[in-house]
DNA sequence: CGATAACCTGACGCCTGCGTCATGTTCAGG
DNA sequence: CCTGAACATGACGCAGGCGTCAGGTTATCG
């Protein structure tokens, strides 16, 4: 066989060791920081050889590269299908909200990553990983504004006060154990619709 | 003379040598991050030599330590200042963040060194510098809904927000040159008072 | 089963950071 | 002008990271 399925055992190798080497890296950049973080540090968290790491990435940006890109792709997707099946402005930021604290609840490590890196990210990744889709939300603001749904403030500054607010909450939400995902979803709303005057 | 304002010349060389010393340290810590930044980076902005850094602090954790202690004291003064003076909820959101906002508007390099290395802070200072008196905001927040002026919520997340929030809506504040203090300083205030709606 | 290519391994050479300390320089005080 | 203490200097030894590559191992295929 020359076929597709053939190299069964090479192919799951390489998926395992691949898988291995991502799975430790995330420990790493979520421990001690993107900056702070060595290839090494990866590679001792993994039972491979420091070569290996080689064989499958070219450094640690290229591992912390695939791994944003992935989270980001996953977190704008299911952001994006909350809003979009959002009857009105108050459904659109209540369940935009759920959807976003309900993926970083499912996923501490990835959550540690972010908190941990963010200032990296935004400062040598422009793949949108945190900012994550904050030109999509601020494209979406937009045209609620335009439909008449919101009040006309400046886009920009609502999907930033959104995204700010929105990561901050979720630091508080997981301080709690199960993570007070309703409790922040329904604070959230409360503020961007209404404020929080008496 | 064996008085205090003898020593002159030495005196006036130390705190040269401190200043240069923490002025590269800013510019090292905005630029690359703590944890990818060297004790060596530093000393090479400087006209010193390696040693003469270690007569002044024992690591680059601790030079970082003073650049956040001093600054993190004086935002959390300009910024009470403010609240304090408030006579109703409005005043107070819309004092302390003009405070807040100014404050980061006229030290780019600290702002920089805070939206990089944020998570890094929390992760390893406990020293209050970025959170910089959250538990300050908490507090006034919940004196602010006992005695009426705000709706009852959790002042947990009000803080988290209004920290969060305002710390993202700064960075785009911060792209426009000048500064749009004053657009900010609207919006969130609006934002926090009466929310997005139409 | 044997040949082959794919892949893993870890030691290697190089480089840079760390914190120290012997030596040289400079200023205060007599 | 001289002395001594305070301070600056930068080379040093040690540690550890980087990316590579010669050699060993293993799955695939004929």
């Amino acid at each position: 066989m020359t076929d597709i399925a053939a190299e069964g055992r090479r192919q799951a190798t390489k998926q395992a060791n691949r898988e291995a080497i991502v799975a430790a890296a995330r420990e790493v950049f979520a421990d001690l920081g993107y900056g702070a973080a060595t290839v090494r540090d990866i590679v001792r968290r993994t039972d491979l050889a420091t070569g290996t790491f080689y064989n499958y990435f070219p450094d640690k940006e290229a591992v912390f590269r695939a791994l944003l890109e992935k989270s980001a792709r996953d977190v704008r997707e299911v952001v994006r299908a909350a809003r979009r099946s959002a009857p009105d402005a108050e459904a659109f930021v209540r369940e935009g909200f759920r959807a976003y604290f309900e993926f970083l609840a499912s996923d501490r490590t990835m959550f540690e990553i972010i908190r941990r890196n963010a200032g990296t990210i935004r400062a040598q990744f422009d793949t949108p990983a945190l900012g994550a889709g904050t030109e999509e939300l601020e494209a979406d603001l937009r045209r609620a504004v335009d439909a008449g749904l919101l009040a006309r403030h400046d886009a920009r500054y609502m999907a930033a006060a959104m995204v700010g607010a929105g990561f901050e909450l979720a630091v508080r939400m997981l301080e709690s154990d199960p993570p007070d995902v309703e409790g922040a979803v329904a604070f959230a709303t409360s503020l961007f619709a209404r404020g929080l005057a008496r």
